[in-house]
DNA sequence: CGTTAATTTCTGTTTTTACTGAAATAACTG
DNA sequence: CAGTTATTTCAGTAAAAACAGAAATTAACG
C-alpha cells in the first residue's frame, strides 16, 4: 500500500499527537494507517509502507489490539493475518478513554486510597496534607462515578447529550443564573 | 521542608502519573510539594527537598506558571519569590484540561483542518481516505465545541451536572429507551 | 516429520528527553 | 556603583524510551 502525499501527513501527524498524549509514535502511525486503508493490511504491508522494522510492527499490532482499536481478520487461503481498524470515531474514542482508565486512573485511584489512609494514619503528617491528598481521591473518584454512568447510557444518547452541551443545564431545577 | 513518608510517596506517585499523561517527571513533583505545604516556599526549598538541581526547579515553575498551577506570593522583607499552588481540585482540573487544549488540541484541530482541504483537492488520495480524516476533525471538533460551552458555565452548575451523571439523560426528550 | 513461512522475543543501538552544574545575567542592597 | 544574592541560560551528561535486526519460536503445509 502506498500513501498519497495528504495521507502520509496525516499518518505522521497522528504518530506525532501520540507522542504528546504518551502513545508510542509507531504504535499510533499504524493505528492511523489500518484507519485510512480501503482493505486489511498484513504485518508485512505496513512494515514497507511505513517502514519501520518488522518486529517493531508486530509489537505495535499487539499493542493495538490489546486497546481493542484494531482487529484482525483473515482471508481465505492466506495464512497470514490481516488488520483492520475500527472506523466508528466515537468508538474509538471511547476505546482510547477506556484503555487510559484501565492502565492508568483506576491503578492511580488505588495508590491515592491506600495514601490516604495512610496519611491520615501518621502523626508525622499534618492534617492539611492528608486532607488534600484526600480531596484528590474524591475528585478523581467523581470524575470516574461520572464517567461510568455516561458508559452506560446507548451511543445514541450520548452524542445527543454531547450536542445539546451547555442547554442541559437549563433543564436543571436550581441551577439557573437568578 | 521535610516530607514525611506519604507525602514524599505522593509526590513521587505525583511525578510517575505526570509522566504517564505527557507531563515532565519534575514539574509534576514540585507542583505536588507546592500542592501540599502549608506555606509558600523558595526556589531554593524545593531544590532541597526534592533534591533537584536549582536549574530544574528554576524552569519547572516558569513552566507550572505558564500552566496557571501556581502563583508567585511576596513575602516581606524577602527579596525571592515565594510559590504556593492553587489549591481548589476543580479549578486545578479544569486549568490543566485547558492547558493541554491550547498546546495540543487546537494546534491539531487547525492541522486536521489544512489537512481535510489538501486531501479533498488531491486525486491521489481516495474519497474514503478524506472522508475519514474529515470525520475525524468532526469529532474532535464537536468534543471542543462541547468543551466551551461547559466553560461558559458557572462552577456550581459543572458540579451539579457531574454530581448529577446519567440522571440527566432522563430529563432529555427522545432519548429514553422505548 | 521435515520444510518453509510467519511471528515473536531478545539484545544492542539510536534517538529523544530529562537533568545537572557552571557560567552569565539580572535584581537588589548598602 | 561595588558587592551580593537570586535567577536564568546553556552546553554537556545521564537516563529513558523507542527502534532495528538477528535469533528463536511457533504454526502451517505437503
Amino acid at each position: 500500500m502506498t500513501l498519497s502525499e495528504p495521507e502520509q501527513a496525516f499518518v505522521l501527524h497522528w504518530g506525532e499527537m501520540g507522542t504528546r498524549w504518551g502513545v508510542n509514535r509507531s504504535v499510533a502511525q499504524i493505528h492511523a494507517l489500518l484507519y485510512l486503508a480501503d482493505k486489511p493490511l498484513t504485518a508485512e504491508e505496513i512494515t514497507e509502507t511505513l517502514s519501520i522494522a518488522r518486529s517493531n510492527v508486530s509489537n505495535s499490532l499487539k499493542e493495538l489490539l490489546s486497546w481493542r482499536l484494531i482487529e484482525t481478520t483473515s482471508v481465505l487461503g492466506d495464512r497470514r493475518d490481516h488488520f483492520t481498524a475500527i472506523t466508528d470515531g466515537m468508538e474509538m474514542a471511547t476505546r482510547i478513554v477506556e484503555g487510559r482508565r484501565q492502565r492508568e486512573f483506576l491503578p492511580t485511584l488505588s495508590t491515592l486510597a491506600t495514601l490516604v489512609e495512610d496519611a491520615r494514619g501518621d502523626e508525622a503528617t499534618s492534617k492539611q496534607s492528608a486532607d488534600r491528598i484526600a480531596e484528590t481521591l474524591n475528585l478523581m473518584r467523581q470524575a470516574d462515578d461520572w464517567y461510568r454512568e455516561m458508559r452506560t447510557l446507548p451511543p445514541r444518547v450520548q452524542s445527543t447529550l454531547l450536542m445539546m452541551g451547555a442547554k442541559i443545564a437549563k433543564l436543571i431545577p436550581g441551577t439557573g443564573k437568578s
